[in-house]
DNA sequence: CTCACCAAGTGAATCACATTCATAATTCAG
DNA sequence: CTGAATTATGAATGTGATTCACTTGGTGAG
């Protein structure tokens, strides 16, 4: 019979409308009021039920976060299946990133407290598994823009495994959005601009790389006329990128 | 007459004597199971007494984080005032920050969580400029190596502040202990020796901003040789530095 | 169609802690 | 030495996560 799998789907419907309904509430007030019972309650359900689907509130947020990696994924497959030379498909990683984060500032601030000992430690197995699974195909996007760099010549490996190519540029990249999310850090040392910097710095890696063609880091007009181009080739139905970020100067933005 | 002195003294002996209870108690048990209450009776004061130095727990993991600062940034500076060239001092700092990283496993993960939006959002402004101003040193330590780095000719910063300089250099570092840090997520994606791969993309990162003298960031000996040198000269007095970075050839390892 | 049964749902009760505050102890100027 | 002022105390309070004894509604054998 269909019984089990109509059951199954419901199921899985509403997960989605637990989820959907804290992702609103932490969107609307904030991390710190999530409460499980309003959850619960904005969904007409009792607080019992929502327990049924995650283990603790921890494991609520770890699955917020896996629910949203797949958006994440999908921004930044934007950047990995571009047709462009593999250094601009490395560069217009970034972007992506800088736009996701961007649009949806709530999911930076979730992850990086998801990936919290704190938090990481009280969530299920299963669930931890799950927001690992979840974020895999950005290591094979990754892992795909390598080898095809290699194999046109763009760069040479020098032994290392491809996804190891690229570390230095995701750990950049995490480590600007930590800062940037750290409210007050940069401003109390003159920081201005810091995804620009994200973009000139990444770029210097990957001429230190020796990844080819190189492009001058210090050179904002060709950076700034990359990003244009990336935004309107692959980011068209993004909002224009306001703060921070270089500014395209083309006609989407302002 | 110095009783107010006196009674200010004790105070800060109190709050130190606080401090050092709670991480030893985050050492011993985790961030998971800090309680207030024990913090407090291990050092033989009642609850309130604890509050009277730290308006919440928040409050106190901030402190703790900031009292912390000292003994890094004193790492760093080992670093930052190396008699050296500027490029291999800006290389010491990334390997200071890795041997303090591994010496002191918990300071990262709580300035982790610190400085989550959960948390920094629930301590108090004071505290929260507390930490920021403990941590200014490091942003004046690496101002002086560039500027350095300048007047030597080194490096040309194109127009750029000098923290400016470095910050990709910092957003590496930073975005390569979160992911050391979270548990599963670098060993599921066959990347190993990551702290080596920060050292060999850091260099690349440099070579990328024209930083003389260029070093080849695929010369696993060059850097090993470079890594044994700064700590036989500058972190003697460190434990050797075991799994996951790179190992020193010298004398004192092993 | 009825009824015993059981999986799923419920939400009031429980529990764990952070935080507060009325009271007790201590300090200190005079 | 005394009483006002300051500080310490820890039991009481408050909040919110988590549990669990009790319903409920659907299912299928008779």
């Amino acid at each position: 019979m269909g019984t089990r799998e109509r059951r199954l789907r419901e199921l899985a419907e509403r997960e989605q409308l637990f989820l959907d309904a804290a992702r609103e509430q932490i969107c609307d007030q904030g991390l710190l009021t999530l409460q499980m019972a309003k959850v619960a309650r904005s969904c007409d359900y009792a607080t019992g039920t929502l327990y049924q689907h995650f283990s603790s509130k921890e494991d609520l947020l770890l699955a917020i976060c896996a629910d949203q990696a797949e958006k994440r994924v999908a921004t930044m497959a934007r950047a990995a299946h571009w047709e462009a030379p593999s250094r601009d498909r490395m560069f217009a990683l970034m972007v992506a990133d800088m736009l996701f984060a961007e649009r949806h500032p709530d999911h930076y601030r979730l992850t990086q407290y998801v990936f919290t000992e704190a938090v990481w430690g009280s969530a299920s197995q299963r669930r931890r598994d799950a927001v690992i699974e979840a974020h895999r195909p950005i290591g094979d996007l990754v892992t795909h823009i390598v080898t095809d760099g290699i194999e046109a010549g763009d760069v040479d490996s020098r032994g290392r495994f491809p996804l190891e190519m690229a570390l230095g540029q995701y750990a950049m990249t995490i480590g600007m959005h930590h800062m940037v999310h750290a409210e007050g850090v940069l401003d109390k040392n003159n920081v201005r601009d810091p995804y620009r910097l994200l973009l000139c710095h990444g770029t210097a890696q990957l001429n230190g790389l020796n990844w080819q063609p190189m492009i001058d880091p210090f050179d904002d007009e060709t950076l700034d006329a990359l990003v244009s181009r990336i935004c309107s080739t692959l980011f068209d139905d993004f909002r224009p990128a306001e703060a921070g970020a270089a500014q395209p100067t083309e006609g989407a933005s302002q």
